[in-house]
DNA sequence: CACATTTAAGACAGCCAGGTCCACAAAGTG
DNA sequence: CACTTTGTGGACCTGGCTGTCTTAAATGTG
């Protein structure tokens, strides 16, 4: 039900970790290594990442994954839909009933990942800082 | 594993639909009904809220329960930790490691919810507008 | 073409949140 | 004291998230 799940902070470490790489592709193992997430749990979360557009894969001997688009058009609200999906909600209301002060809190979560990139990710990883209204 | 769930959203609203009432006590099921939150749930919930010293209970015939202290001085933060309560974090850093952008960005909301009271959300709930930073 | 490499796909297992049910204890009423 | 009311406590079920394992399918190398 709650869509902001672990899933959602391995995709986007995961792809912040590609990114810094880009344009060049990397394996999936090499990113496991590097994020300290399970391998074959990151294997499935970059099966949804390229099912929904935001990476492209490559399989065989110069295989590995790779950004479809530049770091600062992914939205991380594009990345928590992709990560999730193929569960109940994807880009539902949430599990709180409309009107309530719940559903607004979250409402107003899902706004800030609709207005934060892959970029704002990868240059905080480097600060150490998060700088949110 | 991730605290902003549904039960606290629960709490939360039934928190706000007794102090609405206050200093007077509710029966759990008048405030199930008016919340439209399943009684044998939030009958759970309030054990919690009981015993984290929010709401004093009554039992039998003229029974009841009752907020311990006025809406302003209970916190969204306090009221989430009671909620979620017996559960492996309660009050933890989350499920994200340490360092990175997910953590940072829970812990900015874990925040939000230290900096609101209960009255802020009787308040809401009655003019429909959230106003956060 | 044989082979090693690397992702794809799907079945499977463990755990916890959400939710229900039932027997029990307390508390007032007659 | 008998009875009704109302919260307490515990067992219990269900579904989804987290994570693993195994078998394929694709892709380059010699």
């Amino acid at each position: 039900m709650t869509s902001y799940s672990q899933t959602t902070g391995y995709a986007i470490e995961a792809l912040a970790c590609l990114a810094r790489q880009a344009p060049d592709s990397m394996l999936v193992r090499e990113i496991a290594v590097l994020t300290e997430i399970p391998l074959p749990y990151l294997s499935k979360i970059f099966q949804r990442l390229v099912e929904a557009g935001i990476v492209e894969s490559k399989r065989g001997y110069k295989g590995g994954v790779r950004l479809t688009r530049s770091p600062d058009e992914i939205s991380l609200l594009e990345i928590n839909s992709a990560a999730e999906s193929g569960k109940s909600g994807e880009l539902s209301e949430e599990s709180a009933r409309p009107g309530t002060f719940w559903q607004a809190f979250h409402q107003s979560y899902r706004d800030k990942l609709a207005a934060m990139t892959l970029a704002d990710v990868v240059d905080y990883e480097g600060h150490h800082q998060l700088a949110m209204s």
